[in-house]
DNA sequence: AATACGGGGCG
DNA sequence: CGCCCAGTATT
C-alpha cells in the first residue's frame, strides 16, 4: 500500500497533466475554478472540456457573475457540451452559493444541485484538503485492473478508493488516479509499460488489462422519426424553448415527433396547425445521434405570421444548429461532388 | 436498481 | 460502428 502510493505519487510529481484548473496550492484551490472544472467535466473528456472551460469562466469569471447571469446566457456558454441539465443546476447552484459564500466542506458540497458524490469528493479534496476519495470511470477502471474486477461494485470500488486514499495528499491522490486512468490506464489501449504501479496490477500480471472491467451494458439506441419547419433562414428563424428533461432550456426549430402510427405528413399537417404556419417545401434531412437515440428529423420550410429571431443569441443544440444550415443561402441545397 | 440525459473521440 | 468519457437526478 505504502509503495504503491509512493510510486503513484512520484509518477504523477513528475508527469501530471498541468491543467488550468490546477492553479494555486495543492489542496488548496480556487473552489470557484475547480467547481466549474468538476461540472464541466462530468462525462466530458478533458481534451473537450479545456476549450469550454476557458469560454466560460471568461464569461462568468467569478460565483457572483454567474449568480447574476440570465440562465439563458449560461446556456449559450454550455451550447453544444450536452447534458444541459449541468448547467441549469450550476447556475441555481451559483445562487445559494452567492448568498450563503461557499460550502466549506463534502457535506456542504454535496447538498448544492447538480453536485453528487464524485464532485462533492473532488471539490472537498481539492480545494479543502478534505481526505474524500472521488470515484470516477477513470479510478473504476484503474482500481478493477489492479484487483482483476471483472464487475466491480460501486460499493467496492469506493472502499478500495477510501482505503487506497493518501490521507497527506488527498486532492493529489485523487489527481494521480484520475491522470492515470486518463493518460496510461486508458480503456482500449493501455500503456502498461508506462505505468509506474504495473508491479502491483493483478490484471498486468493476468497478461490481459483490458479485460478489466467488463463493458456495461447498454440501452438500445431508439430509432425517432420527428418533422421541423425553418421558418426564415440561417440567420434569423422562429425558435421555441424546449421544455422536458430532453433539451430543456434550449431553443430549437419548432418540432413535432412522428408517432409510428402516422406518416410524417401527418405529424407536419399537426405541427403547422399548431404553429397556424403553411408548409412548403422539404428543404432537407438531418441524422443526429445522441448516445441513446438516433434522430431522424426532415425539415421544412413554412410560412407564418411569427417573427423569426436572431439564432447567433440563443442556445442551440447540434440537432438544431444542423437543421438550421439547411436554410443557409450559401450552402446548395444538393451538394456537388 | 434502473433509466434518462449530449456529444465527440478513438480504435 | 461500438464503447467510453473527471456523473447526477429521478423513478
Amino acid at each position: 500500500m505504502a509503495a504503491l502510493r509512493a510510486a503513484l505519487l512520484a509518477w504523477f510529481d513528475a508527469s501530471g497533466r498541468d491543467l488550468p484548473w490546477r492553479a494555486g496550492i495543492e489542496g488548496r484551490r480556487d473552489p470557484y475554478r475547480v467547481w466549474v472544472a468538476e461540472v464541466l467535466l462530468q462525462q466530458t473528456q478533458v481534451s473537450r472540456g479545456l476549450g469550454y472551460y476557458e469560454r466560460f469562466l471568461d464569461a462568468f469569471p467569478t460565483v457572483q457573475v454567474l449568480a447574476q447571469a440570465p440562465l439563458e446566457a449560461v446556456l449559450k456558454a454550455w451550447e453544444g457540451c450536452g447534458y444541459y441539465a449541468r448547467a441549469r443546476h450550476l447556475h441555481r447552484a451559483a445562487q445559494q452559493v452567492a448568498a450563503q459564500g461557499f460550502p466549506t466542506s463534502y457535506a456542504g458540497w454535496r447538498a448544492l444541485p447538480g453536485v453528487g458524490p464524485y464532485t462533492a469528493a473532488a471539490i472537498a479534496s481539492l480545494a479543502f484538503g478534505e481526505a474524500r476519495a472521488v470515484n470516477d470511470g477513470n479510478v473504476r477502471r484503474v482500481l478493477a485492473r489492479l484487483g482483476a474486477q471483472t464487475r466491480p461494485s460501486d460499493t467496492w470500488v469506493q472502499a478500495q478508493a477510501d482505503a487506497l486514499l493518501d490521507p497527506e495528499r488527498p486532492g493529489a491522490w485523487n489527481e494521480a488516479l484520475m491522470d492515470l486512468g486518463a493518460t496510461v490506464c486508458t480503456p482500449r489501449a493501455p500503456r502498461c509499460a508506462a505505468c509506474p504501479v504495473a508491479a502491483f496490477c493483478q490484471a498486468f500480471a493476468q497478461g490481459q488489462p483490458t479485460a478489466f472491467p467488463a463493458p456495461k451494458v447498454r440501452a438500445p439506441v431508439q430509432e425517432v422519426r420527428a418533422v421541423a419547419v425553418l421558418m426564415g433562414d440561417a440567420r434569423r428563424a422562429v425558435l421555441e424553448p424546449r421544455t422536458g428533461t430532453l433539451l430543456g432550456g434550449l431553443m430549437g426549430l419548432p418540432t413535432e415527433v412522428v408517432e409510428a402510427s402516422e406518416t410524417s405528413q401527418q405529424a407536419l399537417g399537426r405541427l403547422c396547425a399548431r404553429l397556424d404556419a403553411t408548409p412548403q417545401e422539404l428543404l432537407g434531412e438531418v441524422v443526429h445521434g445522441m448516445t441513446h437515440r438516433r434522430i431522424l428529423l426532415q425539415v421544412y420550410g413554412a410560412r407564418g405570421m411569427q417573427a423569426p429571431q436572431p439564432v447567433a443569441q440563443a442556445a442551440l443544440s447540434r440537432l438544431d444548429q444542423k437543421a438550421l444550415a439547411l436554410g443557409d443561402q450559401q450552402a446548395p441545397l444538393f451538394p456537388v461532388s
